[in-house]
DNA sequence: ACTTATAAATTGGTTAACCAGATTACAAGG
DNA sequence: CCTTGTAATCTGGTTAACCAATTTATAAGT
């Protein structure tokens, strides 16, 4: 009963035909930054494809900033001129899927910048929510119950009081995937939850002090146990 | 005229609305990991909103990995329990609009880790196309032209090369924006391009060469002069 | 000729009916 | 009581007609 998740793929390979079909026209026409595209219905006609799909196509170009849709009146393409949209499409569809040790790669660089930069630019708001993170993260531990969610959430709250919100929305963006994999390969060990604490707690007080090299260097013994298990999978696999 | 905008600020705060209202659902219903959420149908119904307003909701929690809508079958909560769906779902609404700094800060972050990665896996076509770019945009400068976009494909065919392909795909959600406010303040002046040629040689050289260490020292050169435009801007806004 | 006023056509967004696959309920058969 | 077959129902996806705002074309006035 696979069946469902080839209904998926054969819905992204159409958008993907479709958003290579966009690509090719603006190349075509020789359209520039702030020409107006056909309009959906041209599109979905011209594409033989429903409009829907049209719309789903257009949103991901969006997405990537390539183009701009606007209410009653069309559809442009960015401030970005035909080469650059000829390369960013032809890397948009040849973007693989995230495997485990990319997504572990770039939680570990995004987090040693997030602690840096939360040390030193957290309020006391932010403040008071890491530390509500981090309480509610070691009750659970302590009563011996699973904690991935709250381990997460602490490093969340980090990533917001880092005052950098593109990398706190690419945060959000690959904690759920960690979340799943974690649960899948059992990373997050009862014996490491409580050696976690404490981990936890330094990076608190860091970033407490404000004390940008210590909170990174206290991450970074925090993450020695996931690049174990990293490559630990990395050769079972 | 800026009602077109207002548009599609409206647009967006009835999505936020829908996904909060996501949320208190799943919430008030105790809905764990690989339950069902009520029919795309009752919910437009529940929220009084349009049923396509609710599929872009869906969309965007899907997006961050919080549901998995499967067709003819229903909207299913991912691998998350209740907790870290709340912070998350909190943590989404309060994205803030991404500034100039978080995009150079980012921007930096990613390219000092992509270079070194692809200085170490970069394959012979890997080589190949990053040189291939590499001359697309030598060739402009030298004719004197505006070179923004092949400056971005060089750096874009190095992620590509780093084998990670969620910061891969990361960079190319910055990257337009990038080139629209290098556009706009002007960040990529002539004097500079010749310079730069130089510069992306040596980047070139050194993931040739697959010297990590020297490859990120050469990048973090190249971007000694954005710093300092960072700050400027910073300074005159 | 140029501006202004007005009507026709075009646009992305919305709506409601419809589709095919998936699920469920239930009855028949063992 | 359990399995199995079947029909009714429910699902996300698709389609086509419709909407209001916008843009364009056309005509009127000066």
């Amino acid at each position: 009963m696979k069946l469902k998740i080839l209904a998926k793929v054969d819905s992204l390979d159409t958008q993907k035909s479709i958003i290579s079909k966009i690509g090719e026209l603006i190349n075509f026409k020789n359209l520039e930054p702030g020409d107006k595209l056909p309009s959906e219905r041209m599109l979905s006609e011209k594409f033989e494809v429903s409009r829907s799909n049209v719309r789903e196509a257009i949103q991901k170009l969006e997405l990537y900033g390539l183009l701009d849709s606007i209410p009653q009146s069309g559809t442009f393409v960015a401030n970005i001129g035909v080469i650059a949209m000829n390369g960013m499409i032809e890397d948009i569809l040849r973007l693989e899927d995230p495997d485990f040790k990319s997504l572990v790669e770039t939680r570990i660089l995004l987090e040693l910048k997030t602690v840096r930069l939360a040390s030193l630019r957290r309020t006391e708001e932010d403040l008071e929510k890491i530390k509500e993170a981090l309480d509610a993260y070691s009750e659970k531990v302590l009563r011996g119950e699973d904690a991935v969610q709250e381990d997460l959430l602490f490093h969340l709250a980090i990533a917001r009081a880092s005052g950098n919100s593109i990398m706190n929305n690419f945060m959000l963006i690959i904690t759920p995937e960690i979340i799943t994999n974690f649960e899948k390969y059992h990373v997050c060990d009862k014996k490491l939850a409580n050696l976690s604490i404490s981990e936890h707690q330094d990076i608190f007080e860091a970033i407490k002090k404000q004390d940008p090299k210590l909170a990174k260097q206290k991450m970074k013994d925090h993450f020695t146990v996931l690049y174990q298990y990293c490559y630990n999978i990395k050769k079972s696999t």
